[in-house]
DNA sequence: GTTGAAAAAACAGAGGA
DNA sequence: TCCTCTGTTTTTTCAAC
C-alpha cells in the first residue's frame, strides 16, 4: 500500500465506473500500469466489490433508522436481521446492548410494522435518523512501508 | 420505477462496474435498451454515485466504532466531523442524543484520540463495533405502480 | 514502469415492429 | 418502449523497450 495505491483508492471510491484509461490519467500512470496495481488491490481482497450507491429516499424508503438491542441469543437474531429487506446493517457491539442494526424503510408505519416483527429477540432503543450530514465517506488507506 | 427498473438496481448495487452489454443480458433485454433506461435511472438521480467499497480493515483501519453523542450546538460539531478522516458518517438523531457517528480508525489507540478531539462538544457514549454480520445490504426499490 | 499497434469489446445511432 | 443491425469509438491485450 503506497502512494500510488491510495490514491486510486481514492479516486474509486469517488468514481465506481471510471476506465482505466481516465484513472491513469488520474493518478499520472499508464493504463497497463493502473490496470495491474488496480488488479493486484481486487486480487488482495481491499476492494470488497464495486456499487451503485441508490438514494434510498428516491426509491420510496424515506425513513432510516437504528436500533440498539439487548438480545437473549444472538444467532436467531441474526437470521431473521438478514431475512428482512429492511435490516441493512448489523452490528454486534460491547455495552450495554448487543445489537446496532440500521433500517431504511418506506413509511414510519412500515418501519413500526418491521421492528414489532423484531421485539420477540429482546429490548431495543429506537433512534429515528432526522438527517444524514456525512454518509458515505471515502476510507482513508493508511501508508504502510 | 418499474420490475425491470428495480432489478437493473439490485444487479448495479452488486456489480457496480458491469458493462451495459452485460446488464442486458442479466435483465433480458437488449444493450440499447437497457442503457437509456440506466441513463434515465441516472438523471432521476436515484443513483448517487458509483464507488469501490472498501474493506477498512485490509488497508489498515481495523478499528470501528459508533458514537452518541448529546451535543450543544450542532453546526460547529457537523464541521469538525467532515474534517475528521475517522468520521464516515454522521446522523442526526431523535432521542435524547443528537447525533450518531460512526467512525472507522487504525487502532483503538488511534480512535481514543479521535474521540477525545471531539470530547469538548458535549457527552457521548461509544460503542465498539466487535462484529458486522450485516453490511452492504442492497436497498430493494418498491415498485410504484 | 513506458509506448504503440492489433484485437476485442462496448457503445451509440438508425430504422422498424 | 423495445428490438436488431451496423458503424464507430473505446478499451484491453500484448508486444518490445
Amino acid at each position: 500500500m503506497d502512494q500510488l495505491d491510495k490514491e486510486i483508492l481514492l479516486v474509486l471510491q469517488e468514481k465506481g465506473r471510471i476506465t482505466m484509461t481516465e484513472l491513469g490519467k488520474e493518478v499520472l500512470l499508464s493504463q497497463p500500469a493502473v490496470t495491474e496495481r488496480v488488479r493486484r488491490i481486487e486480487e488482495k481482497g481491499i476492494i470488497d466489490h464495486y456499487r451503485a450507491v441508490v438514494k434510498a429516499e428516491k426509491v420510496n424508503n424515506a425513513v432510516t433508522a437504528f436500533l440498539l438491542f439487548h438480545t437473549k441469543t444472538c444467532e436467531h437474531f441474526v437470521d431473521a436481521c438478514s431475512k428482512s429487506n429492511e435490516v441493512v446493517e448489523l452490528h454486534r457491539i460491547s455495552g450495554q446492548y448487543n445489537f446496532l442494526v440500521k433500517m431504511v424503510s418506506e413509511t414510519l408505519h412500515t418501519l413500526e410494522t418491521a421492528i414489532n416483527e423484531m421485539g420477540t429477540f429482546g429490548d431495543s432503543t429506537t433512534l429515528i435518523v432526522l438527517s444524514s450530514p456525512i454518509e458515505n465517506k471515502k476510507i482513508i488507506p493508511i501508508l504502510k512501508n
